[in-house]
DNA sequence: TCGTGTTAGTTTCATATGTAACAGATATCG
DNA sequence: CGATATCTGTTACATATGAAACTAACACGA
């Protein structure tokens, strides 16, 4: 009997079919051999890459800007920040108009990381896919998006 | 092309189109509300959930077995034990066979625990598949393992 | 039975993380 | 104006985490 079907044994659950659980699984090993590809290389952090994959999909933007393109929170967001500030692989400068705010854009040397960085990345999500179809892809596509949509949906009350 | 901004690069990554950041982002938002399910009422947190759960479906068992069938790994594992000993939820036997090995079973305490959990968990699981045919639900499932397995496999290389 | 190697599980330590408190700047409304 | 609220971003603190060191028990050959 296929999974994630309503189960006839009322309240048997099995862990390894659990959505949830399965979810969780695959996330965290699909994160941890992308982290690989620049954790050695480069010596970012997924956040920082994040960070990175934003300022070059977006241009310039602020923290916030950044925090509400990544579902990270201003708290991952200002230490990424902090972190490759240190690295010179961002500069920021105080947005005039309003002192809080701080414009966030990639050095040369971000751009260069950036660049070499998001070749890998595709590959590796070009490998996670290989075989599946076209047709595959898009209904992959859109039942995460739908997922995302209920699980969100599943928070408020 | 020119190379105005970083955006207009051929091979721009636009990070919430990216499947692995996708996958992080459903996993963590789905983690979070399953947590809150037993972590306000029970006190107990997601690796203690899995251990709860592994024992309710294949009865007792040593931290290695539990390590196995659950993808934590046994720092995890142990803590989570370490805890639930102390809330009396399990109880532990040193195997007189081998007395490196100790028998983790649920105690009556962890059994009513456990019972209360798995509806909460399958209601949930329930409320994310809400709307989606038998069809779709056989097709996430497969699209699911086969991720999981390209995942794993580009884990070696 | 001694020595070496392996396994089960725990502890240590350095780092990562989330929540909440915080500081500074701006907005609002009397 | 001036008090208060709100917003941006940082810091502090407590907890969670993972890698590696460690302890205790077993295995097995010389």
């Amino acid at each position: 009997m296929p999974d994630l079907l309503p189960s006839d044994t009322a309240d048997a659950l099995t862990l390894d079919r659990f959505l949830p659980y399965r979810l969780a699984v695959l996330a965290n090993t699909v994160s941890k051999g992308i982290a690989r590809l620049y954790a050695d290389r480069f010596g970012i952090t997924i956040p920082e890459w994040r960070v990175l994959a934003i300022l070059g999909a977006f241009g310039p933007a602020t923290a916030s800007e950044i925090q509400g393109r990544s579902a990270m929170d201003k708290v991952q967001v200002s230490r990424a920040i902090a972190r490759m500030l240190e690295a010179g692989l961002i500069d920021r400068t105080v947005d005039p108009d309003d002192r809080r705010r701080q414009t966030i854009a990639m050095t040369a040397e971000g751009e260069r990381v950036y660049s070499e960085i998001v070749p890998l990345a595709q590959a590796r999500e070009a490998a996670l896919l290989d075989g599946f179809s076209v047709e595959e892809r898009v209904v992959l596509d859109r039942l995460l998006d739908r997922l995302q949509a209920r699980a969100e949906a599943g928070e408020k009350p």
